[in-house]
DNA sequence: GTTGCGTGTGAATCACGAA
DNA sequence: TTTCGTGATTCACACGCAA
C-alpha cells in the first residue's frame, strides 16, 4: 500500500518502512543524520531482524560493519527511490560511518557534489591527548545521478560569504545554549542535535520555497523547524516517541518568514529572457548603431532583425563576440558596448532595466 | 623472493610488487597518495576562455569502481603488512576516492585515529558556479589495529599550534612557486605535487627521528625529501621514471637538520591568533633559522614544532624571549627578529600578511 | 628599492532549454 | 534522443614588468 504525500507531518516510525509507503519521485531534497555507530542506539538490526549486540573482537567488527552497510543500502536505497531526477540529498556523518556512508552512495547511483566539511568553532577536546581533537563533521552533498539537474542557489551562497564563493568547509558553532532542547531536569534531549545554521545554510543553498524536504532520520527536528521556518515543505520520520514529540511541538511553535524575508538573491540564469532584437524593434538600440568591445578593439552594426554585422560576417550578439575574438564562446550581453554620454556601457544595462520594468509592473 | 629492508632508497616500480618483496612488521609508518580516479567529463574553461589543465594522465583512469576497489585492496594489504603492529598509515583523498579508501581501511582491520581535512588557502574556484569551491582533501590517519600502541607527539602538535591542541581542520597553501618542480620548459612535472608543509606536519606528528617511513606512490618525493631533512628513514616506490629521475635529484640534494634542531618538545604557551608554528611548517620561517632580539644581544634557533632553542634551554618565542631577557613576561612576536636583507625585521610581520591572518578563521 | 598592474594557474567528477 | 543557440562564470598567490 502506499499513501498520497503527507506534507508537513512528522512520522513515528520506522525510517525504511515509512518510506516504502511514499510515492517515488516525491521529495526535492533529502537531509539525513544517520545513526553513527551500531552500538550506541540500538536502532540497527541485522537482515534476520536479529539485534545485534555490542562485542568486540575482530570476527564481530566485521560483523557490525557488514550490518551497518545493509542497513544504510536499505535506507538510501528506499530515499533514492523518494527523490525525483533533479533531487539532492545531504547525508552527515563522522570518520566512524562517513566512509561507509559514501561508497555505499557511490555503488548505488548517487553523483556526489561536493564533501562539505563542518569545522566546529567549539569542539569537544581531546581529553586524552592521544589523537587530534574531532573538530569536524563531513556531510556529503550528491544529486541522485549523474545527469541531474540539481539546484545550487549559487548567488544566495557567495552572497552568505561576503561575496566570495562559498567554499567546501563551514565554520559553524555547535547547538547549545537556548537552541539546544532539554528535557525538565535540564539534560539535553537528543545527544547529537544539529545547529539551526547548518540547516539553514543547506536549505537555502539546494532548496527553492515550497520545495519538499525529507528528513528519515527527524531526531528533535531541527530540520522540520528550519524547513517551516524557511517556507519549505517537509515530511519527518523519527524512530523514537520522546524525540517525535519535541520534533512536532517545535516545529508547530515554529513561524514561517514573510515572503519578502524568504527572497535569495536570484540566479541570473532564472531571471526572465529578454531577446537583443526587442530592443531593436522598440528603438531602443535602432538598427544602424555601432557596438563596441570594452576596449574599442573590435565593432559591429546593428541590423533589423538583432543580428550584428562586421565586415562579411554576421551573427547574433554572442556568436560575433565568439567570432571576432577567436574565443570558443561569448555573452554578447557583457561584451559588446554602446556609447552613451560619450562613454561606453555594456548593453547589459538595456536588460537590467527592463527586468526592472517587469518587475516593477 | 624478499630483500632485507633497504633503507633512504626510491625503487621504481609497481608499488604493489615491489611491496610484495619486502619484510612484514618492518616500517613504523606509511604516507600515501594513492590516484585519485577523478571522472572528468570534458574540457573546462575559466570564465577569461582559458583552458583548465586537469588531470588527464593514464595513471589516474579506472575501468569502474570494482576495479578501483581492487587495486585499493590490494596496495592497502600489503601496506598493512609491512606495518608493524603500532605503525601508522597516512592515506590522503578527495571525494572522488576517499570514501571508498576508507570503507576498505575498515574492512581490512585497520583503525581509524582521525579524519584530517587539509583547508586550501588557494583552491581554484568552481568556475562555472555549480557547485561548491572544492577547498580541502581529506587524511584518513589509521593504526594498524584497534591494539596498536600508536605514536602521536601530542605535546609537539600541541606546540605546533601555540599551545592548544592541534585540531582535526590544517589550514595549508597549495605547492606553488618555487616549491613546485617544473621541466624545462616551465610546465609543472607532476599534476598533483603535494606541498612541504603538509609532510612537515604529517611527519612531525606521527613520527620519531630515526623511524622509517614508506610512500608507496612517491611522486617527485615530498614525503621522501621532509623525511631526509627531518631526519627519519625513508623507502619510497614510484611507477612513472620521470617522477623516479625527480624524487631522487630532490632527495638528493635536501639536507639533514642536525640534532640539536630535530628534537621536539612539550611547551606551554599563550595562544595568539596566528599560530607561530604555522610559519615553520610553511617554510616561511624553517626550522635552524636564528632569531635576535632587537640589539643582537641573545640569539635562538627555531625547532621544527615551532619552539626555540639557546643552549640547554627551549620553549615558545614569549618563554624564551622573557628566559633570556629575565624578564617576568615577553611578547614574542615583538622581541624576536628574523634577519632580511641584512636587516633584522620583527618576526611579527609574517603576522601580518593576509594569508595568516586567514588561517585563524 | 617600491608599488602597482597585468598575467598565469591550481587533484575539477563545472549548462541548459527549446526544437 | 540529439542538436543547437543562448549566455553564465573565478580566488588566492606568484611572478614579471612598468612607473
Amino acid at each position: 500500500m502506499s499513501f498520497e504525500l503527507p506534507l508537513d507531518q512528522i512520522f513515528r516510525g520506522d525510517c525504511i518502512e515509512m518510506m516504502q509507503m511514499l510515492p517515488s519521485g516525491s521529495v526535492d531534497c533529502v537531509f539525513a543524520d544517520p545513526p553513527y555507530n551500531l552500538q550506541l542506539r540500538g536502532e540497527l538490526r541485522r537482515p534476520d531482524e536479529s539485534v545485534v549486540d555490542g562485542v568486540d573482537d575482530a570476527w564481530d567488527k566485521f560483523a557490525d560493519f557488514a550490518t551497518y552497510d545493509t542497513f544504510t543500502r536499505a535506507w538510501l536505497g528506499e530515499a533514492r527511490r523518494l527523490m525525483h531526477k533533479d533531487a539532492t540529498i545531504w547525508v552527515i556523518g563522522s570518520y566512524h560511518n562517513v566512509f561507509r556512508l559514501g561508497a555505499i552512495m557511490q555503488d548505488l547511483g548517487f553523483w556526489i557534489l561536493n564533501d562539505i566539511v563542518w569545522r566546529k568553532s567549539n569542539p569537544m577536546p581531546n581529553f586524552r591527548g592521544r589523537r587530534f581533537t574531532n573538530a569536524h563533521e563531513t556531510l556529503i552533498w550528491a544529486a541522485r545521478g549523474p545527469e541531474s539537474k540539481y539546484r545550487f542557489n549559487y548567488q544566495a551562497m557567495k552572497a552568505l560569504n561576503d561575496d566570495l564563493q562559498m567554499r567546501s568547509d563551514w565554520y559553524l558553532p555547535l547547538c547549545t545554549g537556548n537552541e539546544r532542547l532539554r528535557n525538565t531536569h535540564g539534560l539535553k534531549l537528543h545527544p547529537t542535535q544539529k545547529p539551526e545554521s547548518l540547516l539553514h545554510r543547506v536549505l537555502i543553498a539546494s532548496t527553492h520555497v515550497e520545495d519538499i524536504v525529507l528528513d528519515p532520520f527527524c531526531g528533535t527536528g531541527t530540520t522540520t523547524a528550519m524547513a517551516k521556518r524557511l517556507g519549505r515543505r517537509y515530511i519527518g520520520i523519527e524512530r523514537h516517541p520522546d524525540y517525535v514529540e519535541a520534533a512536532l511541538g517545535r516545529t508547530q511553535r515554529e513561524v514561517r518568514l514573510p515572503p519578502d524575508q524568504l527572497a535569495i538573491t536570484p540566479a541570473r540564469r532564472e531571471a526572465p529572457r529578454v531577446p537583443f532584437g526587442s530592443f531593436v524593434e522598440r528603438g531602443e538600440l535602432p538598427a544602424g548603431t555601432t557596438l563596441w568591445d570594452r576596449s574599442r578593439r573590435v565593432k559591429a552594426v546593428v541590423t533589423p532583425d538583432g543580428s550584428l554585422v562586421s565586415g562579411q560576417q554576421r551573427g547574433s550578439i554572442h556568436k560575433m563576440g565568439a567570432l571576432l575574438t577567436g574565443a570558443a564562446s561569448c555573452n554578447g550581453w557583457t561584451f559588446w558596448h554602446m556609447e552613451r554620454d560619450g562613454a561606453l556601457v555594456p548593453i547589459d544595462v538595456l536588460r537590467t532595466t527592463e527586468t526592472a520594468l517587469r518587475s516593477a509592473g
